[in-house]
This record gives C-alpha cells, sequence and structure tokens, in this order.
DNA sequence: CGCTGCTTTGTGAACGTTCACAACATTTTT
DNA sequence: AAAAATGTTGTGAACGTTCACAAAGCAGCG
C-alpha cells in the first residue's frame, strides 16, 4: 500500500548504470576491465561509481559465478591464548596481518582468517569446511599447515591455489620461502668469524619443517669450518623449555660459548639463564636468534638476529595469488632474502 | 551436447532437499533453528548433511536478504610494517585474532579484518567501503577508531550493531572496557604502597581515548595519598620516545624513584634507560607496565604491570554482536577486570 | 461433522552480480 | 560495394540461499 520503494540495501549496479543511461552489463564490464568499452562510456560510468559510492558487493559477485575476492588464511587452532602466543613468535601472526591485508587490499580484495585444526583427520575436514562455506580465490597455508601434504593435495583436487609460506617443493602454486639452511648457516658463520668453536643450537618445534632445515644449515656450516663437537637441543619455540636445556648445557663440563636459538623466545631465554648463572652476555656467552621480533632490540642487551620478513613473505604470497587468479601470473617460487641483524648480544657495538 | 551436468561448485541445499525428499526451504529452516519442522525429519535432514559434507554457502546466504554471519573487525591503517608494530604493543592484533576467531567460530561466524584510515575524513569513507562490500552484520572497533564518534554514528545510521573495545559511553551498541582509571589507580598505589613517592607516568598517544583516562587514574592516587609532585610524559607508545622522556627525568635535579608506563615497550625503555644509567631496577628505580604481553616475563627484570584481557574483550564483543544479531541479547556494557600482576621490576621476589 | 486455529511443508520471487549469447555498429578486407 | 571481421552494447538466465505467502495436515471444540 506505500508507495516508497524499500530497499534492502545501498547503491546497486543497476542505480549506476541507470544515472549514465546504459545497461548493468556495461557496468559490469567496466568493473571488471573488460576490454571493450567505449572509453567516453568508460568514463562516464566511473565518475557516476564515483558520485554515487558505488561499491560492488562482494557477496552478489560471488553468486555471478564470478570470483570471490577473498584469500583465506589458515592459522591452527589452539585451545588457550598461552598456546596461540607460543606457537611461534607471537608477532607473526601480527606481520601477516599487515602484509596480507595491505597487499589484498592494494588490489580490491580481502583477507579471511580462519582456524584449522593441526591433527591431521580434522584439518582435511576444516579446511574444506571453510571452502566451502566462504569460497576463497585463494589460500595461504602458514606453518605447521604448509607441511601438511592432505591439506596441499585437497587444494589441488579442487583447484583453488595455493601459497605457502615457509617451505618449498613445487608442490603448492605458490611457494614463498627464506633459505633456512643458508640463514643457520650464516648465523652460525658469524659466531666462528668472532672466534667461538662451541657453538650450541637450540631447535624450534619438530613439526616445523623450518626446524629441521636450520639444524642442517647449522651443521653445514660447523662442518665446514672443520669443528667437531655439536650441541643440538630439542626446543619448542618456548622460554621454558629453552631455559631448562640451555641451563643443562651450562652446568655440565663441555660449556657452549655461544648459543643460535631458533626463535626470539627462546633466545630470550638463553640471556636469562647466562645471567642467572652470573654468566656476561657477549662476552661469557653469545647469542643469536632468528625472527627479530621488535622486541629483540630492547632485549639487554640487544640480540643478534636472523630476520625473517614475514609480512613481505605473506604480502608476496597474496599478490602472487591474485595475479594468478587474474590470469596475470604463473606459479612460482619465490625466495626472500633474509638479513643478519648484528647487535651487542654477539659484541657489535653501538646497536 | 555432453549429457554430463556442471556443477559449479559443491553440494547445495538443494542436493539435501533431494536427498531426504523435502523441499530446500525445510532444509533452510534446520539450518536456521526454525521452531516448526518435526523432530523426525529435522534429524533425517541434519543426518543428510552429515553424510554429504554440506556447508552452506556464505555468499548465498547473504544474497539471500539474510545474514552474512560476519563481524568486520576495523584495524587502522598504516603505511609501514614499523608503524603498524608500534601503534600499540604487538601482540595486541595477535590477541584480538585469537579471542574474536575463536568466539565467531564457535557459533559459525566469521571474523574480517579491515584496514580503515585514521584520519577522520577518510575513515568514514573507509568504513562504508568495507561495510558496501562486505556488508557485516557487525563491526568491532578498536583504538584509535572505537574514539571516532563519525563512525559510531556511521553504523548507527545503517543499523548495524557496532562493538567498541576499549571506550565507555553507551553510543555503541556494545561496550567493552577496563576500568582505566582504576588501573592506572592500582599501579599507582602499589607503589605508594612499597614506599614510593616519587612516582612518574609515561603516558599513551593522545588519540587514544584510554591515555586520558590512565592519567587521570594516577593523579587520583597521587591525590588520595597527599603527595604533592607529578611527572606527566607525553608518550606515544614507542620506545624511543620514552627513552628521551625518561632519561629527561633522571637527569634532572628531581628525580622519580618509579616509573609507571602506558605500554609494555614503553616500560622496557625505561629499563633501559635505567641500566644505561648505572641504576638498579627496582632498587633505584622501580618500574610498573600496561599491557602484559608476553615477553614482559623474560625482561631483566621481569615487569610488574596491569594485564589487560584483549583476547577475552574481542571474545566478549563479538559474542555480544552475535547474541544481538540473533535476537538473543540487548545492547550492553561490559567490564571486563584487569589484573596487576606483581613481578621483580618492583620488588616481587620470584616471578 | 464442520469449523477454527495451529503446525508443518512447499512454491515463486528476490537478492546483486556475472555469464552466455544475441544484436547492433563500426571497421577492415576482398 | 559487399562481405567479413571486429568492437560495443544489451537481454535473459543463473548462482544458492532466504523471504513472503500459500497450501496442506492435524488437532480441538461446539
Amino acid at each position: 500500500m506505500h508507495a516508497a520503494m524499500i530497499r534492502r540495501s545501498g547503491v546497486t549496479i543497476e542505480d549506476v548504470a541507470a544515472r549514465v543511461g546504459v545497461s548493468r552489463q556495461t557496468v559490469s564490464r567496466v568493473l571488471n576491465d573488460s576490454p571493450n568499452v567505449k572509453p567516453e562510456v568508460r568514463s562516464r560510468i566511473l565518475a557516476a561509481i564515483e558520485a554515487l559510492g558505488y561499491v560492488p558487493n562482494l557477496s552478489a559477485r560471488r553468486m555471478g559465478g564470478g570470483r570471490s575476492y577473498l584469500v583465506l588464511a589458515i592459522n591452527d587452532r589452539v585451545r588457550t591464548l598461552e598456546n596461540w602466543q607460543a606457537r611461534r613468535g607471537n608477532d607473526w601472526v601480527d606481520q601477516m596481518l599487515f602484509g596480507g591485508m595491505t597487499s589484498c587490499e592494494a588490489q580490491g580484495w580481502h583477507l579471511v582468517f580462519e582456524l584449522v585444526d593441526t591433527e591431521a583427520a580434522l584439518a582435511r575436514r576444516g579446511l574444506a569446511n571453510a571452502l566451502a562455506s566462504l569460497r576463497p580465490d585463494g589460500v595461504i597455508l602458514t606453518p605447521p599447515h604448509c607441511d601438511n601434504p592432505e591439506l596441499i593435495g585437497l587444494l589441488a583436487e579442487r583447484g583453488i591455489p595455493c601459497a605457502r609460506i615457509g617451505h618449498s617443493d613445487g608442490q603448492a602454486t605458490v611457494d614463498v620461502f627464506m633459505d633456512e639452511v643458508a640463514a643457520a648457516g650464516a648465523a652460525t658463520r658469524h659466531l666462528i668469524a668472532q672466534g667461538h668453536s662451541r657453538i650450541a643450537f637450540i631447535a624450534g618445534a619438530a613439526n616445523y619443517g623450518s626446524s629441521a632445515l636450520r639444524i642442517a644449515g647449522y651443521r653445514a656450516a660447523l662442518a665446514e669450518a672443520g669443528l667437531a663437537g655439536e650441541w643440538v637441543g630439542d626446543g619448542d619455540f618456548r622460554f621454558e623449555t629453552a631455559e631448562r636445556v640451555i641451563d643443562a648445557w651450562l652446568s655440565g663440563p663441555d660449556q657452549p660459548t655461544a648459543v643460535i636459538a631458533a626463535n626470539d623466545e627462546m633466545a630470550f631465554a638463553a640471556l636469562h639463564t647466562a645471567s642467572a648463572r652470573g654468566l656476561r652476555v657477549p662476552e661469557d656467552l653469545a647469542v643469536v636468534s632468528f625472527e627479530d621480533t621488535p622486541g629483540v632490540r630492547f632485549a639487554v642487551p640487544p640480540l643478534t638476529a636472523i630476520r625473517q620478513p614475514v609480512a613481505d613473505m605473506i604480502a608476496r604470497a597474496c599478490s602472487s595469488l591474485i595475479d594468478i587468479v587474474e590470469g596475470r601470473g604463473r606459479p612460482a617460487a619465490h625466495e626472500i632474502p633474509f638479513e643478519l641483524v648484528c647487535r651487542a648480544s654477539t659484541g657489535a657495538v653501538g646497536a
């Protein structure tokens, strides 16, 4: 009975079309950068879009059979905040969010985060559900999910491009990785160059692919320098575990004079253990870390660390996925350079 | 010419309906917990959903005019990773992701993060675009966006429920906040109880609503104890800025014996400055922080801090928004309790 | 028994976009 | 100049779901 048309939502493509006096399809062509639109019409349409503040409805786009403009980033589901923060450096996710969102947004895409169980059977189901519900155009797998071949397989089956962070074996559509072996080697050689011959390595959790690679790099550098003894400790990225292992080393008859830790939190444990035993850093014990979160600058002394450019890696992964979906790019593996940042924990002055 | 029907996507509601021998609407009723479905039919439908692995397509649900099952979390857009990490404690976002995703997922919802400029004019437009594109059912505003009344207004106009984190004035649909005044008061009183009478406060960035409240709490506690002098420094949550301010205090004739910092990074600056000047913590300078990120446990000495339960706050915000959208809840303000965690930087033993 | 009212189920339309295809306009080729 | 190729625009259908409404089933009641 009431005359006013009730609009369920905002400005639609029809509004733009009506204003310009063309059909909805012509507007759609402009939105999708279709080549065959007269320049003059195109610019009038763009002006109308601007004037009306039109933004395409993502759900409708998806329904139309096109793309979803969504990249899905999988995170491991854990029960407690403590586990969540301990699973790797806690700023991993922070950097991921920055790199991923910035990169996606630049191309009009969006980034969605989903929790998926780490346990194999649940992981497959969790990913399948997320795919069915969100229908993303691409998926980013981070450690430890990137080391689960079943997930890679599922995505391949469905034809969904997938980027792996921190792993490379050519199975995923896009691999973005750091040369873990070289990085661990660089850390080790840095210590050797400073005269150390008794160098220990506290490793990361075994279900992270990087852990084995870093141990290998450490061993290779020792061998290359002709050093015999090695100390490899089983860590899990956590302070308390590392503290126990390092303290055992320092109390033994055979003590290392330097420690490399597979992440910052364990490097902090090295600083603490040294301090508790009255050892000076770097004079009595040098420390090198992997990760280089902002906090290592503020440690006493500041930590020398391998900087892993997580934000860059995720950004690269997103833009590569988008390029592939939009037909501009091809599957590829991108090696991202690491950097050894020298600070006082290995005797660098100043920093 | 080919006989096989090409399916653009996976299992749909029609597949479930066909298998059970009912109409799509009956299946839809089960999905949406509609009351009028015969129990026997309902369970057969649930079994079919399970058997087929059916998961509703979010985009189609949205198009059907229903809800989007999406909560949008707004983050401030910054240009560089450095700014991103410095804008508050860098594990804020990490905790946010954990609390938000866990809470949303538990009810079959999803959390999407978007970057929106902080600058007022751009902020409105940025939020409007995100709303038009994603059509979320609810929005979470964190500092500093939660202190922008224009954004609150935009959401109110559109009738989109909105949760504010760390702010409360009843304008938003849901407020989740900590008693900032009481927290700063507790930190101050803790120091007073230990005999300090010369207590300084290094504040957070001025565009964060919490900054003024914390200063107020600090002043109130001083007044309550009858202490006259005060040191309030303009900080911006960053190490270098805090270092400058604190160093100036410590070099003046009138030196504080304790410092309260509005976040962990600035508390680290206090530790560093003290150390650089040969002052012992806590004997010569006691330090209390706000935030309690995981790293403060590993500082030398470990930092006493007000713990702000960010993950809980976001989780609460999400579940409140969902309850409201689903008709179970009402607008409300939730005060989340803080905790003063005492460690060695104010003389606590052990920890 | 027939009416009323409640519960349960089904049908067509709608949401806003893209796809497939057709139609028309213009340019190039023969 | 006609035919063919190419560029540009429009139309109906489809995507998978929910909404609005209609219809059928079933109980209680006078």
